[in-house]
DNA sequence: TTATAAATCTATTAATTCTATAGATATTAA
DNA sequence: TTAATATCTATAGAATTAATAGATTTATAA
């Protein structure tokens, strides 16, 4: 499962996707219009400015803003950023490697195996899920 | 990622099945051979118990064994048992579904779209992923 | 220059979950 | 009757998650 703070995260990008260009979004705004506490939010989106997905304005007319274009943005990297590895075992994990005390032979492993194919199962799709295409497909949605 | 405990769990149910009908073992041998904490492990062994995937015998010459084939045992039923929800998402979750309060209309949320892809891949390779492939994979790869 | 609105930073905390351990009890086989 | 085993109840420390509070800095506009 994801964590709160990554699903927030996820759906504060995709609101900010939706104003791409039109200037820097307030923190306040966003927390109103996606229903996510505004302190949480604040931590959030300073963490992702951090981690150079968000630019930021401060001060009057200030707010936040996407620092990429929408379609350089995907759910990989984002989930990445907030809760770290995507694979369910960590000696399966791409970024997050750690040893596993169980199996001496980790080539000989059945049930790494097994995992490594969900983990690439789901870089994948993550991987091309892209803001953009996150928001085509709600519009497209929408009209039905 | 799976917890610690659904870990153990999957390194147990592997070690029961190369040992499938030559009777009941012992918490403490597997313990000892997959470097499991024995009294945590006891635990595990008994909620796999309850869940109707070991049986086991008391007293003298007891222990624990599986109760049906290994080809019969797979892992998304293991990791169900242990930690609950397989998806990334509660709103995109078969067996524990939670309503998402982000989104206002769930089947136009483009987020889910793209997690219920990863859902369904992960369902089916975990879903194939029996003790009995499993053991076959370590035995083929031991002789390498 | 000043007032205001915004992000930023530091600290804290409540709640939950995870991991693990201790000790008493029940059961079975020899 | 004894020894070996699973079973049950309770507990607790550690880590993580989710959230809040309040002070500070920065930029804009009047």
């Amino acid at each position: 499962m994801l964590s709160k703070k990554c699903k927030y995260a996820i759906h504060a990008l995709v609101y900010l996707a939706e104003k791409y260009q039109q200037g820097p979004v307030h923190i306040s705004e966003i927390a109103q219009k996606k229903h996510i506490p505004k302190k949480f939010l604040e931590a959030i989106l300073l963490e992702l400015r951090k981690s150079k997905v968000l630019l930021s304005k401060k001060g009057k007319g200030g707010g936040y803003y996407l620092h990429q274009k929408p379609s350089d943005v995907n759910l990989m990297d984002i989930i990445r950023i907030m809760d770290g590895a995507i694979a369910l075992l960590p000696c399966v994990s791409l970024n997050y490697y750690e040893k596993c005390d169980e199996c001496r032979n980790e080539k000989s492993c059945g049930i790494r195996d097994s995992f490594i194919q969900v983990r690439d199962k789901t870089l994948s799709i993550l991987g091309g899920s892209t803001l953009d295409k996150i928001l085509k497909y709600e519009k497209s949605m929408a009209s039905k």
